[in-house]
RNA sequence: GCUCCCUUCGUCUAUCGGUUAGGACGCCAGGUUUUCAACCUGGAAAGAGGGGUUCGAUUCCCCUAGGGAGUACCA
């Protein structure tokens, strides 16, 4: 147990703008992985002051999403721009410090300033001309609450995953704290919010990385003790671009929804730049215990659909049946199908351990289910129907009487079955078909065996029955 | 343009100066089989290029090329 001084408190960060951006909760996973594995905490921050941007719906968006993924956060999500006042007081500190101060030139004016630069190929470093004006000289006019950068010598950033990084101060802009309606910018917010938060770790995407080297000037100037970075490399498409749209799913409730377990993108996520010796499939008390920021790489990785799935499935047939059972409910419930009746929980725990083993998401699951699901008159679809012509229905009819007085045991069954296709002069391989058909009205199904030992005697001499017709 | 970051099989990665460069996904072939999945066996598949440093570089340094991020009174 670490001693509260030295709690470990991480966070996430996200801005509420459409949906739960898939590498926001890769960030938000190492992030829980880190905290929880030290027993430290890991907190939950919307970024919503940029208000034009910021909705309601995607600020419910994430909370769903890491209600999905499972990441526990302590407290109450902290809404940002419900700060903003106590921003503007850190920024007016700051400013009667002389760490900051009051830019009266207008965004017109510094936008033209970096147009000429550009066109001359200049430095576009606005360097305003305020910066060391008397106040007696501010005119009465509307003004920005700027950051005095240090114009010399480099700062230096101490990264755990990029390793040490250093910028020329030179390249540094007077960043702005307040802008001119008094509203404060990302800026000073996430630095203002990491401190009071207790943020000790600050783990984000490496577009954040160039950031670092201005924040941390604000916690400098403000006296604060400044917290450990990591900057992860982003998550890219298949073709190596920025992930976007065009790559497929985008947001995690998509995944959701798709139907992949979300302990197996937990794991496939965790896997995705990040790296435990040749450790692929793992249980996040594993991950708890074995991650790590130096197991970070620093290249960008692509997101594999088909690895992901690979892992989904791993982890569907590893949960335990209870527990998958209500992750399908959950799953149901999330894309608005109707939930499983008693009944139906009933069968599905009777036949799992068949089912968990062939499907590598949900959707599939339900699909090997449907001999569970469907109820008589099972309705063939057109590969089952093949398989029950004419002379197939007349074996179904033969075999019925055997079944009536058989012993219901897989064993007995077995060679039941396998007497009986002696006897037609075939192979159960030949039966196994019309059965599938008969018990499920589907061609794809989990063993012929494993239905009718679910269904029990009288459900599957019926459906057998109904076939035979 | 400027700043910063990155570069091992198709993909995710291991390696922390000396290895036949390993594993996983995917792919191919074969096996098992009651369909699908799983599983078993085998296979193809990689150090971007060029300079250094070193007895020895995938590993350390530099350059080039390619990729990414940032460059706002967005976050």
């Amino acid at each position: 147990m670490t001693s509260p001084q030295t709690q470990v408190v991480t966070r996430i960060a996200p801005s509420p703008t459409g949906y739960m951006h898939i590498g926001t909760a890769r960030t938000a996973l190492f992030n829980w992985l880190y905290a929880r594995g030290r027993g430290g905490k890991f907190l939950l921050r919307i970024e919503d002051t940029d208000r034009s941007r910021s909705t309601p719906d995607a600020t419910d968006a994430i909370l769903r999403g890491m209600d999905w993924l499972g990441f526990d956060y302590d407290g109450e999500a902290v809404s940002q721009f419900a700060r903003a006042p106590r921003h503007a007081e850190v920024a007016q500190d700051l400013l009667a410090r002389g760490a900051a101060y009051k830019c009266f030139s207008t965004q017109d004016e510094v936008a033209a300033f970096r147009e000429t630069a550009r066109a001359e190929g200049r430095s576009t470093l606005f360097q305003s001309p305020w910066r060391d004006a008397d106040p007696a000289t501010h005119p009465d006019a509307p003004f920005v609450i700027r950051l005095k950068m240090p114009r010399e010598g480099e700062t230096v950033i101490a990264d755990e995953v990029q390793g040490t990084v250093t910028f020329a101060n030179s390249g540094l802009d007077d960043m702005v704290l307040l802008r001119s309606d008094g509203t404060p910018v990302y800026m000073l917010a996430v630095v203002v919010d990491d401190y009071d938060m207790g943020v000790t770790h600050v783990i984000r995407g490496d577009d954040h990385l160039n950031n670092a080297a201005r924040q941390i000037h604000v916690y400098r100037a403000m006296g604060w003790a400044e917290p450990v970075y990591a900057h992860i490399p982003l998550i890219h498409g298949a073709d190596g671009k920025k992930l976007s749209k065009r790559h497929g799913a985008l947001g995690v409730e998509e995944y959701r929804d798709m139907g992949y377990a979300a302990a197996g993108m937990r794991n496939y996520l965790a896997r995705l730049g990040w790296s435990h010796g040749n450790d692929e499939l793992f249980s996040d008390a594993e991950a708890l215990d074995w991650f790590d920021l130096g197991g970070i790489g620093k290249s960008p990785a692509r997101f594999d659909f088909k690895k992901l799935e690979n892992t989904s499935g791993h982890h569907i047939a590893a949960r335990e049946d209870a527990a998958l059972l209500g992750d399908l409910q959950g799953f149901l419930a999330a894309t608005d199908a109707p939930a499983l009746t008693p009944a139906q929980c009933d069968l599905m725990r009777a036949g799992m351990a068949g089912l968990k083993e062939r499907a590598k998401t949900y959707p599939e699951l339900l699909e090997k289910a449907t001999y569970i699901l469907a109820e008589r008159p099972i309705v063939p679809d057109e590969k089952a129907a093949k398989a029950l012509d004419a002379v197939s229905r007349r074996i179904l009819t033969e075999l019925t009487p055997h079944l009536q007085n058989a012993s219901w045991t897989r064993n007995d069954l077995e060679a039941l079955m396998a007497e009986f296709a002696a006897a037609q002069d075939t192979k159960f391989g030949k039966l196994a078909a019309p059965l599938r058909a008969a018990l499920a009205g589907r061609s794809v199904t989990p063993s012929v065996y494993d239905m009718m030992l679910v269904l029990g005697r009288d459900e599957s001499i019926a459906r057998i029955a109904d076939a035979a017709g």
